[in-house]
RNA sequence: GGGCAAGUAGCCAAGUGGCCAACGGCAACAGACUGUAAAUCUGUCCUCUUCGGAGUUCGGUGGUUCGAAUCCAUCCUUGCCCA
């Protein structure tokens, strides 16, 4: 199966250019993608336009990982509904080197194959570019006409928030990146999400105008939630590929808690699992959805292909100690048990203030597990607190030596999955 | 430079002198139900609280008033129209 049809099926492609299935099939071709330096960790919505790099490079093509020192000075409009404030110089410095080790893990570097990957910031050849240059070299084969009738643009001027000249000139930024990288690299073709589709088409056409060339181009799809809610976001925020942001536990169990009407889709675009295989999951799934075979299965690849095998079966096990026997007292938990749990969040407690007793709402508070008292009490109240698996909903219940386990610690839930450690010490 | 309109909690959006910590919706968190799902129903949702209350909000600043998100002045920001 040549790589269009193969990202047709899994259902990686919402706009793609004519051509470039041709051009894929024509010779080896060199494809980017851009990834924004917004936060120094990448987080599971830029793991999309990472797989599509990867198919690519499976495919026999040569992916370019561009990470955008240059673009992310800007501010890209799409997408936005309000002008973006802009980051400065030493953030933004920070942001390009942790994504850029990130990127390293997910591609073959090695130049010993002729489709190595490569790593270029757009910062590199901007820097040269002065203002004038620019708009003599670039701006004048793009008409403003043609920047107004992009859908970013647009949007925007019909709205009642405005947009600076900054992120008006975004699309020519990174139309220029797609020129540059065209010119020196040989690049031709671009992928990304489909909210790119805009910035992309302007690359290609300042190929054409100023060069006579052709390049090529698709976009994926935005990757959606069933019930409509943001995707990759949990109750603590974004989920990231940073095991120091977002642990492998917390990973696992975001893929996981996927929806059954979710874990269809994403088994297909975030796997590299073949068809038949996949079929043959969705069948098992069917038969006994209470399972959750593709959200086991799902999990179970992403977070090997993120952490590592290692963490993964770490992960499982932490799940298993805290889901597997719910029911289970917390007693029949070991020291090792307790200190081994990996998505727990662990804190020390004074000893002497539960040898004296102390209430359940000033516990919670001044363990930080609430940030204060009266938010402590209104989920006691609400029957959001476990201590040792045993619900508590009376907020006036005294912690004492008798709650510790093996004489030292307290498990404390917040809702059903956030559990917190509490060693006195 | 001139004219008009707008700026309310994370977002959208009511309110247009006291009954306003501010209707409603979304998002979020928790509970019930379940499969650590979805859907549904319930509670919470500015901050703190000894749960009785207390404190700080409605673009900024000053004013009018016993009392303002609501009236006035001025400034800032944004949009639309004219030059």
């Amino acid at each position: 199966m040549n790589l269009i049809s193969e990202l047709k099926w899994r259902g990686l492609i919402q706009d793609i250019m004519p051509g470039t299935e041709d051009q894929l099939n024509r010779e080896l071709t060199h494809g980017y993608i851009g990834f924004d330096p917004t936060a120094d960790s990448l987080h599971i919505g830029s793991l999309v336009p990472i797989i599509l790099l990867v198919h690519l490079q499976k495919a026999g093509h040569k992916p370019i990982a561009l990470v955008g020192g240059a673009t992310g000075m800007v501010g890209d409009p799409s997408g936005k509904s309000e002008e973006r404030n802009l980051l400065d110089e030493e953030t933004l410095r920070h942001n390009q080197e942790g994504v850029k080790k990130q990127l390293m893990q997910y591609l073959d570097f090695s130049p010993s194959i002729p489709n190595a990957a490569e790593m270029v910031n757009n910062y590199d050849w901007f820097k040269e570019i002065s203002f004038l240059h620019f708009i003599r070299d670039v701006g004048k084969h793009i008409t403003v006409n043609y920047m107004m009738s992009k859908d970013s643009v647009k949007k925007r001027l019909e709205g009642d928030s405005g947009m600076s000249f900054t992120e008006f000139t975004y699309q020519l930024v990174q139309g220029y990146d797609f020129y540059w990288l065209y010119k020196n690299k040989n690049c031709k073709l671009q992928m990304g999400g489909s909210d790119q589709w805009g910035n992309i088409v302007t690359g290609t056409e300042l190929i054409r105008r100023k060069d006579g060339g052709e390049a090529f181009a698709f976009t994926c799809p935005l990757i959606t939630k069933a019930d409509g809610g943001k995707f990759g976001k949990t109750e603590k925020g974004n989920v990231w590929l940073d095991p120091a942001k977002t642990s492998p536990y917390q990973f696992y169990q975001f893929w996981l808690n996927a929806s059954d009407e979710d874990v269809k889709k994403w088994i297909k675009i975030f796997t590299f699992l073949p068809e038949e295989e996949i079929n043959k999951l969705n069948t098992d799934h069917d038969q006994d959805p209470a399972a959750r075979i593709l959200q086991k299965k799902l999990a179970e690849e992403l977070t090997c292909f993120v952490h590592g095998r290692e963490e993964f079966e770490k992960a499982v096990e932490t799940t298993q100690k805290l889901f597997a026997n719910q029911n289970a007292p917390a007693e029949s938990l070991s020291v090792e048990d307790l200190e081994g749990m990996e998505g727990v969040v662990k804190s020390d407690f004074p000893l002497e203030k539960i040898n004296t007793g102390i209430d359940l709402v000033s516990f919670l508070a001044e363990t930080a597990i609430f940030p204060s008292k009266g938010e402590a009490r209104k989920t006691v109240q609400g029957g959001g607190v476990s201590i040792n698996r045993k619900k508590m909903d009376n907020p006036l219940a005294v912690i004492h030596a008798e709650n510790l386990l093996h004489g030292t610690y307290i498990l404390v839930q917040k809702g059903k999955k956030n559990y917190y450690l509490v060693k006195a010490v």
